[in-house]
DNA sequence: GTGGGTGCAAAACCTTTGCATCTGC
DNA sequence: GCAGATGCAAAGGTTTTGCACCCAC
């Protein structure tokens, strides 16, 4: 067992090489084509599935019907841009002040939340005054 | 023009004398034969996305894959219960005093957010106890 | 008669699954 | 040989689109 898994093993690198938050399974096989490395779409979600089970990937919900990925790290909350779909990290926790009064509201013990931002980023807005 | 409007009309209606948050196509196309209004799934879509463009329906996204509606109404955040699915309200907003701090870290000009609490509600923590 | 609303069917889309194959161990 | 990984193809589910029909204006 513990055999070599080429595909799994070079996904899990170009998520951990980039900065990116938006990675699709269509943009992960583009990159592995890029890379030179053969793929295929099933793979490349077997390998999601598990990276992110372990722990190494997490899954990204940008609420566009899209399951995106990005490598594990500490914690933030994401923008998306509403005209080119740019997507950036804001970091830190955007709810955690809220997080008690949430609880005792509506009486849910809390295991998570998915935060998502929709707006208009610097360039798109500069664009518009343009 | 201005023709009336029966599944549009019905739809909307059906949302709003509703308190659920978590209206599908599926459940509003079954909660129309209920009413023994006969209707299409593209129908319903259709009305869905002309009511939300008119701002009297609300899409929400509770981050499984399924385009959810609600009647607009108030602000709110959902909550979705990671054992039975349920999804509650969590009135106000949860992000409103981190807005301004993440235009600044950002650079984006926010338009909107999108916030999913997900927990385990009390009816299922009860049933986890015994 | 015109345009909007509707139903039906087919397409499109992303994701998942089945299965045979290949290959380290 | 066995178990894990892979590629290919097909299925699955939801959403979208095309088209013809119908009816209120």
């Amino acid at each position: 067992m513990a055999r070599p898994s080429h595909v799994r093993d070079a996904v899990q690198e170009l998520l951990a090489s980039s900065h990116r938050h938006d990675w699709t399974s269509a943009s992960v096989l583009e990159g592995l084509r890029e890379r030179k490395i053969n793929g295929d779409r099933s793979s490349v979600f077997r390998a999601l599935t598990r990276l992110e089970a372990e722990g190494l990937v997490e899954r990204v919900d940008l609420g566009d019907g899209i399951t995106r990925y990005e490598a594990a790290g500490t914690h933030h909350e994401h923008v998306r841009c509403e005209r080119c779909g740019a997507v950036a990290a804001v970091p830190g926790c955007a709810v955690a002040p809220v997080r008690a009064a949430v609880e005792d509201r509506t009486g849910f013990r809390l295991t998570g939340h998915q935060v998502v931002f929709v707006g208009v980023c610097p360039a798109c807005a500069r664009d518009e005054q343009a």
